[in-house]
DNA sequence: CTTTTACGCT
């Protein structure tokens, strides 16, 4: 090489700007250390030419473009053979748009693009995920003859498999003259690449029966189909090829068997093998840990990524962290999160995209909302996946209306959701959109194409049950092609929130009579639907059922549902000895059941008992703590009352603001208690005025010999008169069509005193109406509540 | 003198 090099000296110079292979070459002239004007050719003889073309492949392959454009911009190029050079050089770069620049330029200069060039610039246009361009130098291809050539036609599946078009990689497979074993492999990375594996692992098998052998490629793609699709015989029949083509020591080939075993669920194979292969690449080590994270083994995750350090002494890469932190999720602890965080800042892998993406995820996931956001807040370049991590973690955390912000920030993003996007939000309008707004995003799911998407319409499903149109929820459920348990799970407890346990068990019959196997949802659902309707009986049947015929084990959620049970028959000694006699340890939510049950029986020393667990557990309970000070407020205990008062303070709590929201006309109108600057304030407390005299209700003084004298004035501002519900329903009765139902949404547990006063309200103006708290939907009829007065 | 296919990742 020295000898190639030799003509221009200032090349060799070792204080070149990159001296070393380089991951990004910035282009620019390199140094000219004697301030010479660049070395121009005057003459030139075969021979040079030779020694030109030469050097400037040389520098191409070490990877030193600057170099490359210098010497190519002052050699003579008569051929087409500089120019291919140098667009290869760009396009193992990474350098698509230089590597396209190139080629027109060339054709400018009047030398024509060979069978040589066009396999790199069809690659560019792949690598661009440029379609256009693609399908334009496909044209060129065309009219100058080369479409049909081995190289340009196997570059072509390539580049229109990246742009996810595999119907034209096909066409391009399908019209070639002769196919290589590049062919097959093409097509069958092509396949894979648009996630169609089974395609892939056909054509695996199609290519023997053309009498082609698979090679090393061939496995490496149909490995990664067998992953995909998780079919494990076909996976395992690779294996065997592997080993009979004396590929099986082929540590890319043996990478991706571990890889393909973890995917299919078999971890022992998968270890089985890793154990026997050389450790010496760390990306066999990424694999296992990947396979051992995602395989609920995040201990030997963890374990695999230590040993890998200790006993063969390989740093942890950006990957081993991405396949690492589930592990570090599942193991619940957001400590170690955090110093993965830390560890990723300080070995220098942040900024990295994907890494960040998955910290997301992974704090979302274990209530680190915080360091989810600052993450997020922090990221240089975001994906659409990046985007869905943070609304997800939103959700997960209970963010909702900070959620469908994020989505609608979507929209400014140039980015189009996908189903994963649909998915994780849909549950924020679960909880907190009206039912314009669900059928708002109902409709754009459909337009999105994901009408028929299972996954989605069961989100969807439950959507319009929690948005109170339980009608249209059974609709979309009769409708959908495609049931599967989750369904019929959703649509159980679609019926259980609107208080109809009979329908909920006559859904559960039906789904037994389809096949459908119930899981531990199945029966979360049905227990929810008994004990919000009152079916004791039934409840406890399923109950029994559950571990009796059909083998699953009641979890915590189940237990909840049964103490609910217990708890509205009012027998709260035998609520206390179920929650002692459990098998699993009672959570806070378990105790919140029987403080919830114990005031509902006015029974104050069972609700300290039950208070005090809860506090033990979370000291920053509000509603623990506003449950039992409203408890003694009504008992008159009023030393005890400031006794919870002053523990808030200390602890910093507050009441959450409740409120109500009511849409008409298009627009969302949202309530507070005794809010007096709503819009219409003056008309919609002139309606309540109204309906309070015509109901009985002094709107002034309601509860009041509950309360101790001095704090009356205080209590009268808080009457439940001027609750946001009340205000919500004057609204909608005036503002929407008679005989139409008023539907309001609030986001606390509707009070006594409210449901009472709303019974009588329905049945005053004659009107349906569904108030969807927190936990229920309640319908009100001719003065009746479909809870049955028990919620 | 050059060209195509490739492991672990949200």
């Amino acid at each position: 090489m020295a000898s190639a090099l030799a003509h221009y000296p200032h090349f060799c110079n070792s204080a070149a700007p990159s001296g070393h292979p380089i991951a990004k070459p910035r282009i620019s002239k390199p140094a000219n250390p004697n301030g010479n004007k660049p070395t121009k050719l005057v003459r030139q003889s075969k021979a040079d030419h030779l020694t030109l073309n030469r050097a400037l492949s040389s520098f191409v392959d070490s990877g030193r473009l600057e170099h490359a454009v210098h010497l190519f911009e002052n050699m003579p190029r008569s051929d087409a053979y500089a120019w291919n050079v140098l667009i290869r050089g760009f396009v193992n770069n990474g350098l698509f748009r230089e590597a396209i620049e190139l080629y027109y330029r060339m054709a400018r200069e009047g030398i024509g693009a060979d069978n040589y060039t066009f396999p790199f610039v069809v690659k560019a246009c792949g690598g661009l995920l440029s379609l256009m361009e693609g399908e334009k130098v496909h044209a060129k291809l065309f009219k100058v003859g080369l479409d049909l050539d081995l190289y340009v036609g196997n570059s072509l599946i390539s580049m229109y498999a990246e742009n996810f078009r595999a119907d034209l990689a096909e066409k391009v497979f399908g019209e070639m003259r002769a196919r290589d074993v590049v062919s097959w492999n093409s097509m069958i990375s092509g396949f894979l690449l648009v996630g169609d594996g089974w395609s892939s692992l056909a054509l695996l098998q199609e290519m023997q029966v053309f009498g082609m052998r698979p090679d090393r490629y061939s496995l490496i793609s149909s490995l990664g189909a067998a992953s995909l699709t998780c079919y494990l015989q076909g996976g395992r029949e690779i294996h065997c090829w592997a080993i009979r083509s004396g590929l099986e020591s082929d540590l890319m080939v043996e990478t991706c068997l571990v890889n393909m075993y973890c995917k299919c669920g078999k971890v022992d194979y998968a270890e089985r093998l890793f154990n026997s292969v050389s450790k010496e690449n760390i990306v066999t080590w990424n694999a296992m840990i990947d396979g051992y994270a995602s395989n609920a083994l995040p201990s030997e995750s963890l374990a695999c990524m230590k040993s890998m350090q200790d006993d063969y002494n390989l740093n942890p890469d950006c990957i081993t962290l991405i396949n690492m932190l589930p592990a570090c999720a599942q193991l619940g602890s957001l400590q170690v999160l955090k110093s993965v965080h830390g560890h990723s800042i300080r070995k220098g892998f942040l900024p990295n995209m994907v890494l960040e993406t998955t910290l997301i995820n992974m704090y979302g996931a274990s209530g680190g909302l915080k360091g989810a956001k600052y993450l997020f807040g922090k990221m240089a370049e975001k994906s659409l996946i990046s985007w869905n991590a943070i609304i997800a973690a939103h959700v997960q955390n209970g963010q909702n209306e900070a959620a469908l912000v994020l989505f609608q920030k979507l929209w400014c993003e140039r980015l189009e959701p996908d189903a994963i996007t649909i998915a994780s939000i849909l549950p924020a309008f679960a909880e907190v959109a009206l039912l314009r707004e669900g059928r708002q995003i109902h409709g754009y799911v459909s337009k999105l194409g994901l009408g028929s998407n299972t996954y989605i319409s069961n989100s969807i499903i439950y959507m319009y049950a929690k948005c109170g149109d339980l009608g249209t929820a059974q609709q979309i459920f009769d409708e959908m092609l495609i049931k599967d348990v989750v369904s019929w799970n959703v649509i159980i407890m679609a019926h259980a929130i609107h208080g109809c346990g009979g329908k909920s068990i006559a859904l559960f019959k039906e789904m037994k009579k389809y096949g459908v196997e119930p899981n531990a949802s199945t029966f979360f659902s049905l227990l929810m639907s008994c004990s919000i309707s009152g079916l004791v009986d039934e409840g406890w049947g399923y109950f029994n059922q559950m571990r009796g015929s059909y083998n699953i084990d009641p979890g915590i959620e189940h237990y909840g549902c049964v103490l609910d049970l217990i708890g509205r028959t009012g027998n709260l000694d035998h609520a206390k000895e179920f929650v002692k006699q459990m098998p699993l340890v009672p959570s806070a939510r378990i105790w919140g059941s029987l403080l919830t049950a114990s005031r509902k029986h006015g029974n104050i020393e069972m609700a300290e008992y039950a208070a005090k667990h809860i506090l033990s557990l979370e000291h920053d309970n509000t509603g623990c703590c506003i449950l039992l000070s409203n408890m003694y407020a009504e008992a008159g205990r009023w030393e005890d009352f400031e006794g919870i008062k002053s523990l808030m303070r200390k602890e910093g709590l507050t009441k959450t603001v409740g409120y109500s929201m009511m849409e008409s006309g298009g627009k969302i109108h949202s309530f507070t208690n005794q809010d007096k600057c709503c819009q219409h304030a003056s008309t919609i407390y002139g309606v309540l005025d109204i309906i309070s005299k015509r109901i009985g209700v002094n709107i002034h003084l309601t509860r009041v010999t509950r309360f101790r004298p001095l704090d009356l004035a205080n209590e009268r501002a808080k009457s439940a008169a001027a609750h946001s519900v009340r205000l919500a329903i004057s609204f909608g009765l005036i503002s929407t069509a008679i005989g139409n139902p008023v539907l309001i949404r609030q986001n606390t547990r509707i009070c006594e005193d409210c449901h009472s006063a709303v019974k009588k309200i329905s049945d005053l103006s004659d009107r349906e109406i569904i108030v969807v708290d927190a936990k229920v939907v309640h319908h009100f009829r001719d003065g009746c509540c479909s809870c049955s007065d028990y919620w």
